[in-house]
RNA sequence: GGUCCCAUCGUCUAGCCCGGCCUAGGACACCAGGUUUUCAUCCUGGCGACAGGGGUUCAAAUCCCCUUGGGAUCACCA
């Protein structure tokens, strides 16, 4: 069949021009996830630049929920999400929770008003019902395939008489509603691409809706972008190649429409779209992990944006004053793990005692060293302990692994293999622990100066000719059981004199036999 | 395979739009020193890139073309 002969509109050749409204009108961006997994960290830079955006402008930052996949979208995924989003510091003016003025916010509660516009651009001529069953279209496409032709609808339903298509709806024959591609090509206006030109040879009659009455992805995004007044859509480059069949849907429905931005993908070490299988991709898995939210955000940015290029760290305060969508690499950026724990660490860093112990604490309680009563009466004790480690770790879930000694009994210390290993490299380790012990025991009755002990301790293996590592390595298997850690009369202080005399002489016995 | 996108150190990037200030800057990682009882932090230094080829120009990382390479996408999923 004729190509141009199935259209019914619009015969004539044109292209159309998908160019923002030059009038500037206030700001509405939108970030619409669909709630079938935990949020993706690629999703949550998207929702973050939206945010920033809008923020920087003046406008308004949408939330809304794109469940129109019945099978996958569920309650927990979106709840997950929202949370991921706050715990982000992002913040909606309008979303599924909070309502607004152009709701509703999630697309399973809009259907009825998608099948009014499906049925107006049927009456209009832009779309029409296809009657073509599943196995129809696959043997379409297998055929297509074997012939190495590109794999679209041959719009063999396009050209059926209006009347009598409607007549078969009517009826109950199951069909789908297909939009009609008209001839010509169309012209993507992208904030951070440039002009994108596709021809219209290479867009598919696509699917607006099911044979089920369910709208589609791309049918839904337009009707909800021009119903909330969306003027800039940014999202990521893999809804490039979608942007024609939704600019032409504005088109026929005489829409004014938004300016686009499609920012470079997230790549796995393996420079592939960010994937499961090259490591964490959920931003929940950070959270989970303890990296400081800071880090998250500011991680985030630098992927396929940068400041200034010579700040690394920023705050979102700075991100907001400077953000421009032109400003967004065109390229897509591999994640780095390696620097983000880095950047974890350097925030985690910058935290006060007070915050980083607040931080740390539910971690040493999942760990189940002991009870969140426990971490806070001593609360001048965990501020110590969170002091002795802050520059050891990266991420808050580093700390109840590297602190479990504290909470182990004084005759039942873990003694790591490396570790013993280390202290019998000394000829008479067991000795010295014990000499160390009784020298120690009248010198800490009234507590333990770390200062005064560490200078006093060295004098003391000094004078007994003991190279420091013979003198360091036994102490620190008796009192932590670990190779490396914490300065070793910080150490002692936070264990406090009981336990350290009774380690080194259960260290000693241990050693020995 | 078709269509579309992309291309600066191993990685994230600045510079590119509006050619000269670029002997290409910063950061992670790496290497070498320093501080230190270990580990870590911290400090100093080093290594290291304009994918290739044509053009345009007095001048190109910057503009144009081609090649090569990589990616995305081709559903009644979003």
């Amino acid at each position: 069949m004729d190509r141009r002969a199935a259209h019914a509109y619009p015969l004539r050749r044109r292209r159309s021009v998908a160019r923002g409204s030059s009038v500037s009108k206030p700001v509405r961006v939108r970030f619409a996830p669909s709630p079938t997994g935990k949020l993706h960290i690629g999703g949550a830079r998207t929702a973050l630049f939206n945010w920033a955006y809008a923020r920087r402008h003046g406008g308004a930052f949408v939330l809304r929920i794109e469940d129109t996949d019945p099978e996958r979208s569920t309650k927990e995924f979106e709840r997950a999400i929202l949370e991921g989003l706050a715990w982000l510091g992002i913040g909606w003016d309008e979303g599924p929770d909070i309502g607004g003025p152009r709701g509703p916010y999630r697309q399973s509660e809009k259907y009825p008003q998608y099948r009014e516009i499906a049925r107006r651009l049927i009456a209009s001529g832009h779309a029409y019902p296809c009657f073509c069953t599943t196995e129809r279209l696959d043997a379409l496409r297998a055929e297509q395939e074997s012939r190495k032709e590109r794999q679209v609808y041959d719009r063999l339903c396009a050209g059926l008489d209006p009347a009598l298509a409607a007549r078969r709806v009517a009826q109950g024959e199951a069909a789908v509603i297909r939009f009609r591609v008209p001839p010509g090509e169309t012209v993507c206006i992208d904030h951070i691409r440039g002009d994108v030109r596709f021809s219209h040879e290479e867009v598919d009659d696509w699917v607006m809706v099911r044979s089920d009455g369910s709208p589609t992805y791309n049918f839904c995004v337009v009707c909800d972008d021009v119903d909330m007044g969306i003027t800039h859509v940014f999202r990521g480059e893999e809804h490039l190649v979608n942007t024609p069949k939704q600019v032409l849907l504005y088109q026929a429905l005489g829409q004014p429409m938004p300016e686009f931005g499609h920012l470079p993908l997230m790549l796995g070490t393996d420079g592939k779209k960010l994937s499961k299988r090259t490591g964490d991709t959920a931003l929940q898995d950070y959270r989970d992990k303890g990296f400081p939210r800071e880090a998250v955000v500011n991680f985030l940015c630098l992927q396929g944006w940068a400041l200034d290029g010579t700040s690394v760290l920023f705050s979102v305060d700075q991100l907001v004053a400077n953000f421009d969508i032109k400003d967004v690499q065109k390229a897509g950026a591999i994640f780095d793990p390696e620097k983000f724990r880095w950047m974890a660490g350097e925030y985690l860093r910058q935290e006060s005692l007070e915050t980083l112990a607040d931080h740390c604490a539910p971690f040493v309680v999942a760990e189940g060293l002991c009870s969140a009563d426990e971490l806070a009466r001593p609360r001048a004790w965990f501020l110590e302990v969170v002091k002795t480690e802050q520059a050891r770790i990266q991420t808050y879930g580093e700390l109840p692994p590297r602190i479990a000694y504290l909470f182990q009994r004084d005759d039942a210390v873990v003694w790591a293999a490396e570790a013993v290993a280390t202290a019998r490299k000394h000829a008479n380790a067991a000795q010295t622990l014990r000499d160390y012990r009784e020298w120690l025991a009248p010198r800490v009755g009234g507590g333990i100066d770390a200062a005064a002990l560490r200078d006093a301790s060295k004098a003391w293996a000094q004078e007994r000719g003991l190279k420091l590592p013979a003198f360091f390595q036994p102490v620190r298997l008796a009192l932590c059981g670990v190779v490396n850690g914490a300065d070793l009369f910080d150490v002692m202080a936070l264990l406090g004199a009981p336990a350290v005399l009774a380690r080194l002489e259960y260290g000693a016995a241990r050693l020995a036999s």
